[in-house]
DNA sequence: CGGAAGATTGAGAGTTCTCAATGCCTGTGG
DNA sequence: CCACAGGCATTGAGAACTCTCAATCTTCCG
């Protein structure tokens, strides 16, 4: 049962950013040969490893993270369905930060051989390029985020970003979406306490901008959580 | 009074990640072909601008900067000289975000054309992309600083990041360095009040760290600094 | 010498954190 | 099918950190 290879993430990423060849296509199909699984809160790679390939994420969610002395976390970035967790390794060699799965995941490990034949690829090169200044841009974003706004804004900013990432991959209805994490998750992605995004998920849910149940978040008025946040997807380069 | 072409300050950066060819230096040279002065607080380039090309530090610091509604301002990274502000207009096409003179400056405006064809040569792509990459490394420290350190530990990190950024482009002595920027602007790429920004620097001060005078930074006790920091320099990937 | 911008200090307010208790859901074993 | 344990979510109260507002001081420069 191997889905049509069109179907994958990844490709269907690219194509949206470069154009493709045939032969690009055929050399992508390379990319299904090793996947794994993973169960919800396993480590994909750790800081200071030397992996000789790279993981591409194919199903679930993880997230890239640094560990401070303290005991402290904090996530830098959520990876979905379709994201390369760490290109970088082919140019540094070595981890500067760890992955871990956050629900159950499905990802790809890509042989430095195959990634550095993707590299060649003019349309394939441009295509990664792209998407890591996406990456580059979501950080900026972050930044933004963290500096000057609220913890009201700066959870409302995330949820409004990761379900427009969610929605460009295909995984968010028109007003829900599954998310794996735990409040502890968002909490270290956030700089935040977990007890108090409690307290800011209950005022999104006051407010009428959202609710969840389980693992899914329904947006009951993106307009006005979108404002609430100043989010403004043009960041995300979804569109262009 | 034009200086030698190795002492140039992306040539010196590109030399150490990369090895250029003859050919590379050569077509290098094109870079001060049209070279601009800055006074200090002077926009670069604005959100939204298209520009035909990219900019190069090559004196003086510039700060990429991003404004909120409510007219707050939240600076994402500080350009030091022989950093590219902009190479992903080269790919976007549009500025998602403003770069400003910090203090007096002169960048070099590269046209699209020379850009495109440093990008051919393998050697100045790669030392581009590594460039690139610690860029993304640098973004990815400062959420953590931004989600997990405290305002003291914040301040010192920075003061660490940037002395170890100077000292690898020349621009520091064994213990000091000059920082053009006022205390607002810190404050602003801080994420915090400029009122605050003085309080830790008193501590630093009364700390024994470092102190200040003028626009002159001494550092007085490293390791204090940096083990006050967490500051631990291999994110910046100076040495590899 | 005067004016403007930046640096410094004080006092009180607001946001977020810490500590701690309670409630809820889920999976497991009897 | 029920009881129970463990993990996660939720709530409360007080503490800590950072902000706001405002005044004063210093430096720079015309």
């Amino acid at each position: 049962m191997v889905p049509r290879i069109m179907d994958h993430p990844l490709i269907a990423k690219l194509q949206r950013f470069g154009n493709l060849t045939q032969d690009d296509v055929e050399l992508l199909s390379g990319l299904n040969e090793d996947v794994r699984s993973f169960s919800a809160r396993r480590d994909i790679i750790c800081e200071g490893e030397k992996p000789d390939h790279v993981h591409l994420m194919l199903e679930g969610w993880s997230c890239r993270y640094q560990l401070l002395p303290d005991g402290g976390k904090q996530i830098t970035a959520f990876l979905l369905p379709g994201d390369f967790c760490d290109v970088h390794v082919t140019m540094f060699g070595k981890m500067d930060h760890s992955i871990g799965s956050v629900g159950a995941a499905k990802v790809a490990f890509i042989s430095r051989e195959l990634m550095l034949a993707m590299i060649e690829r003019p349309g394939i090169a441009r295509a990664l390029w792209w998407a890591s200044l996406v990456d580059e841009a979501v950080l900026r974003k972050w930044i933004v985020n963290f500096g000057r706004r609220d913890s009201f804004e700066r959870v409302a900013h995330l949820i409004c970003e990761l379900y427009a990432r969610l929605q460009s991959v295909g995984l968010a209805t028109e007003s829900t979406f599954d998310l794996p994490s735990t409040q502890k998750d968002l909490s270290d992605a956030l700089g935040l306490t977990p007890v108090h995004v409690n307290r800011v998920l209950k005022r999104l849910r006051e407010e009428g901008m959202m609710t969840f149940k389980r693992q899914q978040i329904s947006i009951l008025d993106v307009r006005k959580l979108q404002a609430a946040a100043g989010f403004d997807p043009s960041y995300l380069h979804l569109a262009d």
